[in-house]
DNA sequence: GTGAAAGCGCTAACAA
DNA sequence: TTGTTAGCGCTTTCAC
């Protein structure tokens, strides 16, 4: 809270322009009558002292504002910086301005936020959610402006989601490994009060193994964190040291984690693709430079946050029939890391 | 602008707690005397009915703000989604919150952008910048509210800049190189319009070379954009397809075109770092990962961002007793992409 | 301790 | 075509 230093006042400009407040108003904003001589007089002023009326002001009186608060838990990551310039693009161009709020993966600081917000009288809420709980949900709902997310998928509870085929992904992945040739598949997976990554990504995976006729094994599905450490730890819990009997490829439901995982792999001497053949999810920047480059499923942040921001911006139109659900498309990139088999 | 649906007031809250919204007021703010009895029924209400006070209103009348505005050329890039993660951390725990515009490298519309935070009354103002020109400086010192620049350095024009050693840094890259016996070394450089990657990273090159005696040759420096193909052109130019008298190593100013350029390399079957060793700066998050790992100078982008803020948040208090000039430490990342010569 | 009243910078009836 | 006036939701003297 800092004072802002006095500036000029609309007031001023009327006296100099010797004109009223009504007047200049008029002239800010191209509504009602003004005589040419009058505006020439005006606008005159206005350019000689550089006047910028308070938008403070403005949004007080006319109850509306342009402010859209942005949430998100961590900016500096591939996929969420990619979906932050996604949703700046549309909304600058709409003239909208964007409150950002970087919980740097604090969960519970994204209700704090959600109320900073509603202070601040934004006119609509754009979320990257990693975990939808009751509380959000209450939160939203109490909300009087639009909220939209992406990340989750809350659309069953009323709140508009642009989401990823998360689970068509991992199955055509599964899919795709199969076709390979390989038959025992490990998973290196989130836990799944990430419903997206932890639930959905795995649900893919099962049901691309079953529909071919392969029994998914309790063992060869590990789970941690989001981290490379996580990737190599997965790993270490797939491919003991003595053993025989390890799944011939991994599919980790990040890229981050399948780069922790091939790291870890060769570090023990194992090789990508030939001894072990490895995909993630995502298509972070790095995949396609990492050596071997690494298959994976690529999606298209950037547009996903602006779609997430077209939607709202439909919904702060008052247009709401706008999908409640979006599901943005994605593609299979086939690179170095898978091996075929025979 | 979307008008905002109606919500509750402090009179509604004076009304139900059946006190003055003065009271409410300095309840809400904790400020002057108010009845243990008053306070524990306007408390109630207020968390009955989940009111939150408009800091629209609030601040038009306090004629203060807590809005910080953040100008980045790109967020979606590794440094400035690191740099404006540093700055969001120290704003938010001094409870500022953060105004986001990307410009999308439109140098142009940054101007646009100081005049919108200059209409928010924003009560300070970070800035990534690429290039300050004079209408910069001349809008910058037209701002009544504190300015603070990071990547170029505008101290000698009265602006609080946080910035990297680059000579030091490019200097301590190329000495490395010649420490390895290199005694030709090329350049892919950029334009001297950006001071600090064109100009300062290039100065220390040549600095380099002269202190160790060795004379800098026209032609072993090239100059192109900041994009993976410019560092391929520029290993083409370097390095002609038919001659045996080209660099042994080669000096990148950015990561990207180091990477670019490596990548050229092998695609013409010269050998990394065999044939041609290469250095970049920056350690974006690939250049750990890339095959072979690049050697290059590591940057702290968070701490760079949260040291800008810090300063702005100083000024804002009044206090200009900051320096003027912060300069960021780097340290060399010695990595695999630099063969030793005798 | 508490409330009435003025006013922050702007917009929008309504008058003139 | 222009000016007067009454607020928007809050804070802050200043009386009581």
């Amino acid at each position: 809270m800092e004072s802002i230093p006095p500036s000029l006042t609309i007031k001023h400009i009327a006296q100099l322009a010797e004109a009223s407040t009504s007047t200049v108003s008029r002239v800010l904003n191209g509504s009602g009558y003004v005589s040419d001589a009058v505006r020439k007089r005006i606008e005159q002023v206005i350019l000689d002292t550089g006047y910028l009326p308070s938008s403070i002001a403005k949004d007080l009186k006319s109850q509306r504002s342009s402010m859209v608060g942005v949430i998100i838990p961590k900016i500096n990551s591939f996929a969420a910086s990619e979906i932050v310039a996604g949703m700046s693009s549309v909304l600058t161009a709409r003239h909208y301005s964007v409150v950002l709020a970087n919980t740097e993966n604090t969960p519970k600081s994204e209700l704090d936020y959600l109320h900073v917000f509603k202070r601040q009288r934004v006119c609509g809420i754009l979320m990257l959610a990693t975990e939808i709980t009751p509380e959000h949900l209450e939160t939203i709902r109490s909300m009087i402006v639009p909220v939209v997310v992406t990340g989750q998928d809350a659309s069953e509870h009323g709140v508009p989601s642009v989401i990823q085929d998360e689970r068509l992904a991992a199955r055509q992945l599964t899919d795709y490994l199969i076709r390979c040739g390989h038959r025992r598949i490990g998973l290196i997976g989130v836990g799944d009060w990430d419903k997206q990554v932890g639930g959905e990504r795995k649900a893919g995976y099962v049901e691309g193994l079953l529909t071919n006729g392969i029994a998914p094994v309790e063992s060869d599905a590990v789970y941690g964190g989001f981290e490379l450490h996580d990737g190599a730890t997965g790993v270490d819990k797939l491919v003991p040291y003595c053993s025989d009997q390890s799944p011939t490829a991994i599919l980790a439901v990040t890229d981050r984690l399948a780069i922790g995982a091939m790291s870890r792999l060769m570090e023990r001497k194992i090789k990508v693709p030939e001894d072990v053949s490895v995909v993630g999810m995502g298509d972070i920047d790095i995949s396609a430079v990492y050596r071997p480059k690494l298959t994976t499923v690529h999606y298209n942040y950037f547009n996903t946050g602006a779609a997430a921001a077209s939607i709202l911006v439909d919904r702060m139109h008052g247009d709401s029939r706008g999908a409640e659900r979006q599901v943005m498309p994605f593609e299979l990139r086939i690179r170095e890391s898978v091996a075929t088999r025979q």
